[in-house]
DNA sequence: ATTGACCTATTGTCGGACAATATGTCAATT
DNA sequence: AATTGACATATTGTCCGACAATAGGTCAAT
């Protein structure tokens, strides 16, 4: 029997991986700033020494994350920081791995007390006066239906960007493009919340504004057993994967 | 004055985008299931009406979300789900975010206890004895930095594991891939953490196997408290950006 | 101040070409 | 029988060159 040497996998990644290696590199390390223009693609050729049909694969690869995109200045590549492109990523692979309304709502119930309680100190008055305008708007699209998810949804990004918590916004993305909009479709038919969730929100917000962590907390919380309630009560069981949009 | 009239904006996305966004749907409507092939580039690029540029531009789009990728041996191109890939983007876009070590500990501390209580109720016993195993690696490893990084990283991927919540799983990569890496530097500087970190998972894992919700959730909110104590103690302040790894 | 004509830079798309590599087949070797 | 080698094949990775479409700027005309 030989000697068995155990040899390492040998690497070779395609040139257009280490290419979008190399730039995402140069981004986070902050050599190329957010805002900045990237050079042309010629010029990118150019300066990798590859075609440029290389280097466009490259930066398709970085496109899909946010960290690339066009300029202002129309046709140009600039770097920038992402919002919730990233949602769609992760919702893609929740879709894909079929997930249920009651993990999504586990995730729920574990993030948005959070930020409720968080948003008692470092929401700004700016924030709070968004708050209040959602409120107001909230009440007045009460029997709209597609008008008072909008506002809905709108209340709990509102409240999660008063964290100013970037990997909260983050990790909570799903819920917006997810268990929002499609749990509602179960609620609507279940029962007729507009007013259960008005009613909460306003605690939510006074607490907020009493800056209580506490009670803040625990309103979340009873809004998010509400809309357990919802979902269970809907023609779907909890435990049902959610189905893909149109 | 003239009638003020709104059209909506013409939209005209690029081929390539188009492209991507048709494969993302045949794949998340179920039309091509996880595993299976595409067809080839050329034969692709024949039903598009396009050039295989094109194609191939569309694929690296979908190929970085981690939905398209490379078939075991072959060079084909396959549908699969997703794991951590989703972690790399969700990472570059939070280091971009410059986020803090506090803003990832307040997500850790929404999650983890969260992921304690829920594996209680949906470990397998192949879940309890992976982490049992883990238990006995930490303990072995316990004088070795970087192996005990590792352990302590693994244990906490395993309970995620077990509670079977893709959302959640999801929802947590960055603290794999960022917070306990990164955190771990500071702690390490600051105290010699194996027993405290042992004794934790110990009793964590011991209130899962007693199937006790409570007393996981509350030893793993323990537990990232001394996380929080370690990086506060650390030569960094607990306030400051996350640093961009290599 | 707006409009129109022109120029330019850059991206989007095309088509064809070839090297590198993985797969399959089949015969030759041990 | 199992391994090895030779060969044909299919598909991806990469290159080259080319051209249309369009955003931006400039400048004159209205």
């Amino acid at each position: 029997m030989p000697k068995n040497i155990n040899f390492d996998k040998i690497a070779h990644q395609p040139a257009y991986r280490v290419v979008s290696e190399k730039i995402r590199n140069a981004i986070l390390s902050g050599e190329i700033k957010t805002g900045e223009l990237l050079p042309t693609e010629t010029d990118l050729a150019e300066q990798f020494g590859v075609t440029r049909s290389t280097i466009r694969e490259a930066i398709r690869l970085l496109e899909h994350g946010g960290i690339l995109g066009r300029a202002d200045r129309k046709r140009l590549v600039v770097t920038k920081p992402q919002t919730e492109a990233i949602g769609r990523s992760v919702s893609s692979a929740l879709l894909m791995h079929q997930v249920t309304y009651e993990e999504l709502w586990q995730v729920a119930m574990g993030l948005e007390p959070l930020a409720s309680k968080l948003a008692c100190t470092t929401a700004t008055k700016h924030d709070k006066q968004l708050l209040a305008t959602n409120l107001v708007l909230t009440r007045e699209v009460m029997n709209d239906h597609d008008a008072l998810l909008a506002a809905e949804i709108e209340f709990h990004d509102l409240l999660a960007n008063a964290t100013h918590n970037s990997a909260l916004l983050l990790a909570r993305a799903p819920l917006n493009e997810l268990f929002y909009p499609v749990a509602w479709g179960e609620i609507i038919r279940a029962l007729s919340p507009g007013e259960r969730i008005l009613v909460a929100h306003q605690y939510i917000y006074a607490a907020i504004c009493d800056n209580n962590p506490d009670k803040a907390e625990e309103w979340m919380k009873k809004h998010m057993e509400d809309f357990r309630r919802g979902i269970e009560m809907g023609n779907l069981g909890f435990d049902q994967p959610v189905p893909v949009a149109p």
